[in-house]
DNA sequence: TCTGGGGTCCTAGGACCC
DNA sequence: TCTGGGGTCCTAGGACCC
């Protein structure tokens, strides 16, 4: 840890719901949950709004609708939040150039390397303020929290101290006095479990922790643990803050409205899913030796099995077939008779060059047929909340609610922020006609090969009406953040909606009661 | 029909080698 | 005749973070 408060931690806030209510003004000072919509869908991010409801990150979705049925749920729009964090991670880039992002609305920044007469604390204090102004004026008024102090993890602690829009500045020396009586899972790296082992041993908070030796804290949580949480209880931290880190692992994974217990369902969304790891390892240029499937269980028990092999690779069909190996030992040796909820694909074991093709080109085999037609996208039959319609005349739309074949519509102009709500049936051509552009090919941009089931319809609705597998696709697809679709995600998020009968504000058509889950 | 998705890091055991 | 270590790689699972 320094002598002086130089390192900086800045965390937008809210950060999806506040970009959410920096686009459509009608939202502004209304509750705004961004998460999935999904019948398994939790909450990303809750407006300050909605927080007064107790609506917050990772909670159900579900929770979230009863906690706060008004709300506005929305599916997230990366692309947006890209744009919005890439001003200002390039902000503060502008500023010093060790930044180190955590996350889209997260950074520390070192101040040693930015350009300040000094650092003393009323310096880095009128520096922070002006931060946070620029951050505001850049983004179109998005706010941030920033704090300030002599390491990493009091910085860190900081920015939550005044949140949100605020600064605190943890002057060098009073570290200890302000962690003590605070909890100990204010430790980066204390969650529930780890919680639970030190209150069993007596320890809540800092102070208590404070009050333990290296040794016993090593045998409470082990080695590493312990080890580092000896030292963050004393305000000790000499971490310093990376500017660039290299990804260790790509992987995608999707969870499914409904538990799958086909095999050949389950191979085919393991291919379409190793079909868009590769094509995000083949963007980045990066390649890997170890696959990883990742399968939980309806009882949300997870098993994973993985395979080394002897060069990396970076190409779909390889990825696939091992992936699919993998899935046949793990149904040889486990039970998934009870119902897979959760299937994902990982390459780990990177290296930034691509093996050469010793012998003749594994690719050039044809990739064996999947041999089942993998549910497509179910074209538009059902709107998803906070799906962008293009502009007309009407104004800047976006769909506020949908269900029972009604789909409501807010527009706004300039005149008129907070605009005209407007309901549709959702086969009204004039609907359609303002959607974006149908992206070429959702299922998988990287490997046309790649086989991906033919049409949607046959696939899509089982004998009682009901959308089952529909659904698993768009679960499987809500996931998404764009890493891998740069094909309009908006176009596709609309593709991929199911019936989650949002009712926001009472504006919309009741809940649609058939559904996946009916 | 509680419990997302994309990551990182750690632990522990077994294989294998010297 | 008893049972050594250490190092590395691989696999599986779990905790944690945003």
């Amino acid at each position: 840890m320094r002598a002086q408060a130089s390192v900086l931690h800045l965390d937008l806030d809210a950060f999806f719901a506040s970009v959410e209510q920096r686009d459509k003004p009608s939202l502004r000072g209304k509750p705004v949950v961004v998460g999935g919509v999904g019948g398994r869908g939790v909450v990303s991010t809750a407006s300050y709004e909605a927080r007064v409801f107790g609506v917050h990150s990772a909670m159900s979705t579900r929770e979230a609708r009863s906690r706060c049925p008004h709300a506005a749920f929305l599916t997230g729009r990366f692309h947006a939040y890209r744009e919005a964090s890439g001003v200002v991670m390039g902000l503060l880039r502008a500023v010093s150039p060790l930044v180190e992002p955590l996350s889209l609305d997260e950074a520390f920044v070192d101040l040693e390397r930015a350009d300040l007469p000094d650092l003393e604390t009323p310096t880095v204090t009128a520096f922070a303020q002006r931060l946070r102004r620029e951050v505001s004026a850049a983004t179109g008024g998005l706010t941030a929290s920033v704090g300030l102090g002599t390491s990493k993890f009091i910085a860190k602690v900081a920015s939550d101290l005044d949140k949100p829009d605020g600064l605190t500045v943890v002057a060098p020396g009073t570290e200890q006095e302000l962690l003590r009586p605070m909890k100990a899972t204010v430790i980066p790296g204390v969650g529930p479990a780890t919680a639970e082992r030190l209150r069993r041993a007596g320890i809540v908070t800092v102070a208590d922790l404070e009050a333990v030796s290296a040794e016993e804290l090593v045998r409470i949580v082990g080695r590493s643990h312990g080890t580092g949480l000896w030292h963050l209880a004393r305000a000790l931290d000499d971490r310093p803050v990376v500017a660039e880190r290299e990804a260790k692992s790509v992987s995608v994974e999707g969870t499914y409205d409904t538990d799958l217990t086909d095999r050949r369902l389950m191979e085919g969304l393991l291919t379409r899913q190793a079909g868009e790891v590769a094509a995000r390892l083949v963007k980045h240029g990066l390649s890997g030796r170890t696959i990883t499937i990742k399968v939980r269980l309806h009882d949300f028990t997870t098993v994973n099995r993985s395979s080394t092999l002897p060069s990396p690779t970076d190409t779909a069909g390889t990825i696939a077939r091992v992936a699919r190996s993998l899935l046949g030992d793990l149904l040889a040796s486990a039970d998934l008779s009870g119902g897979v909820r959760l299937l994902g694909v990982g390459v780990s074991g990177l290296a930034d060059w691509v093996q050469e093709d010793l012998f003749g080109g594994t690719d050039a085999e044809p990739e064996p047929e999947v041999p089942v037609d993998l549910p497509t996208m179910r074209r538009r039959e059902t709107w998803p909340p906070g799906l962008d319609v293009e502009h007309d005349e009407m104004g800047r739309g976006w769909v506020w609610g949908s269900g029972r074949g009604v789909v409501t519509v807010r527009f706004e102009t300039a005149e008129t922020p907070a605009g005209p709500v407007r309901s549709y049936a959702a086969d009204d051509p004039q609907l359609h006609a303002w959607l974006p552009p149908e992206p070429a090919d959702p299922a998988d941009p990287a490997d046309p090969a790649e086989p991906v089931g033919p049409a949607a319809r046959d696939t899509v609705t089982d004998a009682d009406g009901s959308t089952d597998v529909a659904a698993q696709s768009a679960a499987d697809s809500t996931g998404d953040d764009g890493e891998v679709g740069e094909v309009g995600e908006v176009g596709e998020v609309g593709e991929v909606g199911e019936d989650t009968g949002d009712d926001a504000g009472g504006l919309s058509a009741p809940p649609d009661a058939p559904g996946p889950r009916a």
